[in-house]
DNA sequence: GACAACATGTCAACCGGTTGACATGTTTAA
DNA sequence: TTAAACATGTCAACCGGTTGACATGTTGTC
C-alpha cells in the first residue's frame, strides 16, 4: 500500500501499480483499457500510481493475449535510395498515425534475405506486410495467411498491388522526347524478369515509338551499360531512363563525352522523388505520387487486417510530368 | 498422431507439432532451442512435422518468457534524406546480421513525436535504442533503464555518442577554402541550440578563420537564409555548408544569380553520402564514414545489452575530404 | 555388471497482461 | 421503495512458449 519507491530496480508491472494505488489488478486493467465502470477518483489514483512508478505496460504480454501486435512489416530493397527512402518515410508516418509500428527490412533485392525476413515477420506475429521487393512466387509459395500489399510488385494472384500509372508515365515520357524532335530514343530499365508493373513503362515506350514509326530499343541496366549505349548508338538523341538515378548516370556519361544536354541529347527519368528534385532539379522526370501510394497501401493493408474485403487488385495512381532542362 | 492436415485454419502451435511428430511439447521445445539430449531421429521427426504444418514459433510468447525481444528501436528524423537513409540502411543491416530486428521511428525532429516513440519502444520491450535526433534531456528525463546509443546527438551524461570527427571535418573544409584563396567565407549550419557534436564543425570553422586573420560569420539555415546571405554579402567568395543539401541549395541560388562556381564562389558541403555523391558529384564535401558509424553504434549498444561496461563516452571517426569541382 | 551418459516423457510454474463470471455494495432514477 | 446502473473486488483461465524437477528406460563402456 505504501509508496515503497526509492529507485525500483526491477521492471514495474501491473501488480505493482495496483498495490501502489490500493486497488485490484483488474481495476488497473480496466483503467488501462477503458472498460467497465470506473469512478473518476479511482481512475486518477491509478494514473498517479502509474506516473509515480513510471509504469509502462508490457505490450508483449498484451499482444500475446489479444493475438495482435499492431506491427507492420516493411520489406523493401533499401532505405538508401531517394525513392524508397521517401516511400518508407511516408509508410511509417501513416502507420504511426493509425497506431501501428513498423519493422524495417532491407532485402537488398536478395531472394534469400526476403525469404528469411518473411519468416522472421511471421514469427514476430506482425499484423501485415507491405513489400516492394523482388520476385513473385516466394511469398506466394509460403502462402502466409497474412494481410499483404505490394508496391510496384506482384506478390501473388490475390494480393493488391499499388503503383503509379506506369503505362501513362512511360507514354508521357516517350511522347515528350518525340515532341521535342528526338529521332533515336533509347530506353533503359531494370531487369524485366522481375514481375513488376514498372515493366509497363517499357511497354508504353515501345507502343509510342511504334506509333511514331520509330524503332524501340531497350537496354537493361548493369555494368557499363551506359557506355555501351553511347558506343553502339552514336546518333542517339533521346534517352528515357526508368528511374532518376539511371538518368543521372546518363547525364554524367554525356558530360564526360562532351555531349550537350539538351541540345544534342535529351534525357528524362522516372520517380521525381524529393531528394532527386532537390539535388538534380535540371532533370526532367515523371513524378510518382509517393505519399498517395503509401497512403493507399496502408489503407488497403488495414482493410485486410480488419477483415474487410476488397476485390480490386490493381491500383494505379496518376503521375505527373515534370519538364525541366534536360528535354 | 496422424497427419490431420488438410488446410489448417488456425495458427499452428507447438502443441500441434508435438502431436504431429508424436512426441511431447518439451521435446519439441528442446529441438527448437537445442538443449538437453535429442536423438537425430527425433530431431528429424520434429523438423518434418514443423515443415508439414508450416509451423512458425511465436516469438511473442518466447519474448515474454525470456524477457528479451531482439528488437532495437531506431529514432531518427527521417529516412527521406541521403545521409539518414544510408545510415539507417547500415544500422538495419548490421543489426540483422547479429540477430536483431529494427523498429523504425521517424521523429521528424519533433520533440513530441520523439517522446511518444520512446514511450512506445519501452512498452514494446525493445532491447535498446539508437537515436540520432533532437534534444538532450528528453531521454534523460524519462531515464529509461534501457541501453542507449546516440549518433551525433548527446542524449544524457552517460550515453555513448558516435559521430564523425566533426572538428577535423570543419577544419579541413575551412582550410581548403582558405587554401584556394577565399577571403570572405561564410558558414551555414543547423540550429546551434541542439546539443550535438555537429556544432564542432562550426567551432573548427571559427578557429581556422581566426587563425588566418579572417572574420568568421555563421548563418543558421531557415527560410530564405541563402538569399539573405547573398544579399548581405556581395563580396562573398566561399561557403562552407554543414550538410550537402544546404550546399546544393547554395549552388542552385548561385546559378540563379549567375555567380560562377568555382570561379567566383567556392562551395563545400558535409556528409558525402552515396546518393549525394551520385547525384551531385561536382560538389566538394567532407565525407562521413557512415558504415563505420553504424557499425560502432550497434556494437556499443550490444555491449550495453549484454551487460558489458565501456567507460568511453565520445567516439569520433575520421572523415575524408573529397575535393571536386566546386572548390 | 554397474554406472555414466543419453533419450524422452510428464507435470506444473512462469512470463505479464486480459477477460469473463460472479459477488457485493453504493447511487440514482422512476 | 425498488430496480437499474454504477463501482470495485476476487478468482481463475488463458495467450504460447520455456524451464526445472523428476521419472523411466536405453546404450555404451570400463
Amino acid at each position: 500500500m505504501k509508496n515503497t519507491n526509492e529507485n525500483v530496480n526491477q521492471k514495474v508491472k501491473l501488480d505493482d501499480v495496483a498495490n501502489e494505488a490500493g486497488v485490484s489488478k483488474t481495476t488497473v486493467s480496466r483503467v488501462l483499457n477503458n472498460r467497465g465502470y470506473i469512478s473518476e477518483k479511482t481512475r486518477k489514483k491509478v494514473h498517479e500510481a502509474m506516473e509515480l512508478l513510471n509504469y509502462h505496460p508490457n505490450e508483449i504480454a498484451r499482444s500475446l493475449f489479444i493475438n495482435k501486435t499492431f506491427i507492420i512489416g516493411l520489406i523493401f530493397p533499401t532505405t538508401n535510395n531517394p525513392f524508397y527512402g521517401q516511400l518508407i518515410f511516408h509508410l511509417e508516418n501513416i502507420s504511426e498515425a493509425l497506431g501501428y509500428k513498423v519493422l524495417l527490412c532491407n532485402s537488398e533485392g536478395r531472394e534469400d534475405k526476403e525469404k528469411s525476413y518473411l519468416e522472421m515477420l511471421q514469427r514476430h506475429q506482425v499484423d501485415g506486410i507491405i513489400a516492394g521487393s523482388h520476385n513473385r512466387g516466394i511469398l506466394e509459395y509460403d502462402n502466409p495467411q497474412l494481410p499483404l500489399v505490394g508496391i510496384d510488385r506482384y506478390l501473388s494472384e490475390n494480393t493488391p498491388v499499388v503503383s503509379s500509372d506506369n503505362y501513362d508515365g512511360g507514354k508521357k515520357a516517350t511522347q515528350l522526347l518525340i515532341d521535342k524532335g528526338c529521332k533515336k530514343i533509347i530506353h533503359i530499365n531494370g531487369s524485366p524478369s522481375l514481375e513488376t508493373p514498372a515493366n509497363l513503362r517499357r511497354e508504353a515506350y515501345e507502343d509510342v515509338m511504334k506509333e511514331n514509326q520509330c524503332y524501340p530499343q531497350s537496354y537493361v541496366i548493369g555494368e557499363n551499360v551506359i557506355e555501351t549505349i553511347f558506343n553502339e548508338n552514336p546518333n542517339i538523341d533521346g534517352i528515357f531512363a526508368s528511374d532518376d538515378l539511371i538518368a543521372s548516370s546518363v547525364m554524367k556519361e554525356a558530360k564526360r563525352r562532351n555531349i550537350n544536354i539538351p541540345a544534342d541529347l535529351k534525357v528524362i527519368g522516372y520517380d521525381g522523388s524529393e531528394i532527386t528534385r532537390m539535388l538534380l532539379p535540371e532533370l526532367s522526370t515523371i513524378q510518382q505520387p509517393v505519399k498517395e501510394i503509401a497512403d493507399l497501401a496502408v489503407q488497403l493493408l488495414l482493410k485486410q487486417i480488419n477483415g474487410e474485403t476488397e476485390s480490386k487488385i490493381e491500383w494505379k495512381l496518376p503521375v505527373k510530368l515534370i519538364e525541366s532542362e534536360t528535354t
